[in-house]
Formats: structure tokens, sequence, C-alpha cells
DNA sequence: TCTTGATATTTCGATTGTCTAACTATATGT
DNA sequence: ACATATAGTTAGACAATCGAAATATCAAGA
């Protein structure tokens, strides 16, 4: 076997880990997977907007508007009519879905981050260096993707 | 910023390309994402049992029934009592199913390995290690994982 | 062989995520 | 002030997903 396909390998292996655990883990924080990641999103600054939250995931507004109603009635978050612009509304997080964000037992991430910091500097930085080359490679072209820098959920 | 969460920052560029991507690869197809997936894994070997695809995909058989349903429908497959345990159902793929994966416009990872391709051999075999190493953190305590190493789609 | 328990699949009913199109309210430019 | 654009929601549709119940088959033992 060559190394593109060892490669190839070693990739999936990691999309289907993180992609196994992310299910998990929203179900022990009792919310569905695509309602975790919206909250994480609110959860980075404080608050945030249906039409930024939509642009950042890629989805429709529509499908955002039905999230943020589950997220609401669960008490996770608050919807506030814009000062500004009045057409806007600010989601805002809550003290109880701050906490479930902050307390998910994210037990990859957990085990990954110990991992990680147990290795020798050396290769701590052939890492970095080898995952940012990956990302640049899978992602390079995507020009029109969100400004912002996806830093959701940084550290455990 | 440490070099952990500059490693997580760009593990969630690739995790974040990849999913982006694979919406649009099986559209591509004329397939939703889970459709594709499934056809990606019976394809792999010609054929399969819903059983053995519900433990590889970790989702419930119901769901693979539904998603062969639709598969059936569209001529991608084909059921057909197992001979030897007339409880199971083999899933065939037919031609049509298996031009669909073949000819899966799947730019992303082309651009992967060509790019990948490009690399010094040093390189290469610096990413080969570290994305083996990062796969190992995160997938090394998934022991009920399925047995079957992952090659779908190995290559384009 | 007959029974009993396990296994493979499907069916049913429910919830969720997702979309597009239409609608409402607000903003902005001329 | 009017036309147009933008933010959000609503409505109606389909797909993915689940758990529980139903069906068919297998396998092991009395």
């Amino acid at each position: 076997m060559d190394r593109t396909d060892q490669s190839l390998i070693a990739l999936r292996r990691i999309l289907r880990a993180t992609e196994l655990y992310g299910r998990d883990l929203a179900k022990a924080a009792g919310l569905t997977a695509a309602q975790f990641r919206v909250l994480q999103i609110i959860d980075e600054t404080g608050a945030s907007t249906p039409k930024a939250i939509a642009m950042r995931m890629r989805v429709s507004q529509a499908t955002i508007t039905s999230l943020i109603d589950r997220l609401e009635r669960q008490k996770m978050i608050e919807r506030k009519r814009s000062e500004i612009d009045r057409r806007q509304t600010d989601i805002i997080i809550t003290e109880q879905g701050h906490q479930t964000v902050e307390h998910a037992p994210d037990a990859l991430q957990q085990r990954y981050v110990r991992e990680f910091e147990r290795l020798e500097e050396w290769e701590q930085a052939m890492l970095v260096a080898s995952l940012e080359r990956v990302a640049a490679m899978l992602d390079a072209h995507d020009i029109d993707a969100s400004p912002v820098l996806d830093t959701r959920d940084i550290r455990t």
C-alpha cells in the first residue's frame, strides 16, 4: 500500500472517530448533535444571530429557526430583539446553556488534549505542521468559507 | 496560542472541510449523504447485509432498512434472500450503483491526492506518521469498532 | 421432534434536521 | 415616500433516525 492510501485511511479513521463521538457527546448533554453545535457557536461569544449561525454552519436560516426554537424551549438560549437593527434577533446563551457546553463530558477531546500534551516538543510541532498542511490541502479552495476562523470550543 | 490549540483548530478545519464536501458529493451523485455512504460500503465488497451496514455505520437496523428501500427504488442495489441463512438479506450492488460510486466527482479527495503526491518523499512520510498518530489518539479506545479496516473508496 | 430463546429484518409511529417558497417587519437609497 | 433589499419566521415537504413491536428463521436442548 502506498503512502497516499495510508494517509487516506488515517484521515478516515480521524473522521470516523470524531463523527461517532460527536453524537455521543451531544446525547450526553441531552441534546442532538445539531443542537449542540448551535449552542457551541453561541457560547463562543455569548450571543449571535440566526443569520450568522446559518452562514457559519452553511445551512438555511429556516433550519436555524427550528433549532433555536428547540434550544429556547429547553432554556439553553433566549431570543432578544436587536436594539440597533430591529430586523435582527440576538440569540443569547443562558447560564444553563453555558454550563451545558462547559460541562459536556468531551472525553474524546479530553483524551486527545491529554495525549497531545504528553508528546515531546518536536513531535507536537510536527503534528501541528502536518495537520495544518492537510487542512490547507482540503479547504484551500474554499474561498467563500466563513471569514471567522473556526475556533469553537477550543480546549476542554 | 499554544500548540494544542493550533492542532485542534487544524483538526476542525479538516473535519469541517470534509463534512461540508460530503454533502455536495452526494448531491452531485443524485443521492443524500447517508445514502451515498451506504452505497460506498456495499460497493467495497459488492455485497453486504443490513446488519453489517448498521454496525459499520453505528445506526439502528431500522435506519438501514429505510435507506436501502430508497436505494433499491433508485436501482442502485438489489435485495436477495440469503441462501445460507434465510433470515438474512444480501444487499447486492447493481452496475448502476457501482458506476455511481465510481464516477462520483470527488473533487475534494482528488485534489487531496493530487497535492499529496506532489509532496517530497520525506514530507509524505511525515504526514502519514502524523495522521496515524492522531488517529490512534482519537480512536484508540474504540475497541468495539468495526474489525474491518475502513478502506472505502481509497484512491480516486 | 418440539419447544424455547436468540437473531435478522421489516414495519410503525414519532421526532428531528433540512430545504424552498411565501410572508412580515424593518432598513436603506434615491 | 416608494422601491428594493435584508432578517427572521412560517408552512409544507421529505429524509434520517430511533425504539418498540411484529415476522421469519435458526439453533440448542429435552
